[in-house]
Formats: structure tokens, sequence, C-alpha cells
DNA sequence: ACATTAAGTGATT
DNA sequence: AATCACTTAATGT
């Protein structure tokens, strides 16, 4: 691990874990870069590390029989995927797919060190409960707006996410690309898309749709 | 100028 | 809300 990771690495960490842990941390993992859009780990893919976020994003997805997409969630920075938490005891195979959101950097913990870790470090283990509790949440969260919302609500959501995640309100994505991660067609996003640009929330050209009325936007 | 890809729309289920 | 079939608009070569 370069000297430049090893800053990062203490700058997101230092006050989240013991000083023993990061040097445990720094002399077993090693750092992963990815791209926007690259896939960092597919369904059915044997998880052989936890990642553990220290720059960027990623989104986890599932998918149905036939290859349609469902978005879950996004990870932030500091934040672990649980899912691949799911150690040796189950079969290792992911359940999910995690696709860089943005340029994204990762800290690759060799998963039986997951487990190690929790006996020896009690703030690691706060680290890898409180993640499971916050990820729990957030699946509560994603079936609730899947079962209860409209599609429009649903896009509503969707905008507000990926603005929040990005910081920006510009933002460069297809009807398609929306209509893949909320498992719709195309024909619906743009109608309900037109909409929206009628009601004033956004204006939009051809792959880019900026947020006008923020406010409005998020308090829905 | 032509081809390709993204978005808009009416009609039907 | 999904699908089809078609149009219109933007972009690439």
């Amino acid at each position: 691990m370069n000297l430049k990771d090893k800053e990062l690495l203490r700058e997101n960490f230092e006050f989240l874990f013991e000083e023993d842990l990061l040097q445990e941390i720094i002399s077993v993992s090693n750092i992963k870069n990815f791209t926007e859009g690259q896939i960092i780990m597919d369904i059915n893919q044997s998880i052989e590390f936890a990642p553990l976020i220290i720059s960027g994003s990623i989104k986890i997805l599932t998918e149905d029989e036939s290859g349609n997409e469902l978005l879950l969630y996004y990870l932030e920075q500091t934040e672990t995927c649980a899912i691949s938490l799911n150690l040796e005891s189950s079969s290792n195979k992911s359940s999910i797919r995690a696709i860089a959101e943005m340029d994204t950097k990762l800290l690759m913990i060799p998963i039986e060190l997951v487990d190690k870790w929790m006996v020896k470090y009690p703030k690691w283990r706060k680290f890898i409960i409180n993640s499971y509790q916050f990820r729990l949440r957030e699946m509560l969260n994603a079936i609730d707006t899947l079962a209860f919302n409209n599609m429009e609500n649903r896009v509503l959501l969707y905008l507000k996410d990926k603005m929040l995640i990005n910081s920006t309100d510009i933002l460069r994505i297809k009807h398609n690309d929306i209509a893949n991660d909320l498992h719709t067609s195309r024909v619906v996003v743009s109608r309900i898309m037109k909409k929206l640009e009628l009601e004033g929330f956004i204006v939009q050209n051809r792959n880019k749709i900026q947020i006008v009325d923020i406010n409005n936007l998020l308090s829905i």
C-alpha cells in the first residue's frame, strides 16, 4: 500500500478503528481502484474480499431470472457491503451485483479476517454490526418504495438519491438506464420524465437531466 | 447526407 | 404500468 493510500485510510477510519487494527489492515489488505461503470462484484461470483469504501460510491443491484436488474441501494464512503460479509458458512457466492457509480477506491479485506477481527477488535465488531443494521434498514426502505409507491414516486426517489450520491444537479443518464435500475420499461420512464419536465421539476436534453426545483424534489 | 441512438406519443391490453 | 408500433429529434460518421 502506498503512502497516499495509507493517508486516505487514516483519514477515513482512524476514528472508527483501533490503532492495532489500522496497522493490521495496512499489512494484509490491498487497495483497488475501479472506474465508473466497472463491475466490482457480479452475481454468483465467489466472494473473497469484503470491500470497504475509501472514496467514491457503488450501487448494489439484484437480477431476476430473465436478467432484468433492480437497484437496491448505494454504498458510500466508509461503508461496506453487509451482504458480502456472509462468510464461509453459507456458499460464498454473491447474490448481488456491485457496480462503481463513479471512480471508486476500495480497500479489499480478505473475507476470513472479517470473522477473526470480530473477536479481536471491539471497534471492528461494532462497525460490522452497525453496517448490518444500516443495511437492513435500507433494504426495508427499498422494499417499502417497491411495494407501496407508484412509478412516479419511485422515479422521483431515484433522481433524488442519484443527485445526492453524485452531489450534482446534472445527471448524465439515459431514460433507459433509469428504466433498467427500476426494473420498468423505457417508455414508462419517458412519460414520467416528460411530466416532471412540464411541471418544472427538471430540464432535460438527450443524455442529460438537470434538476431545477431541488427543494420541491427533496420534499417529496 | 445517411445511419444510429435517444426520446416522445397514441393505441391497446 | 407494460408493450407495440411508429414518429421526431439529436448525434455520430
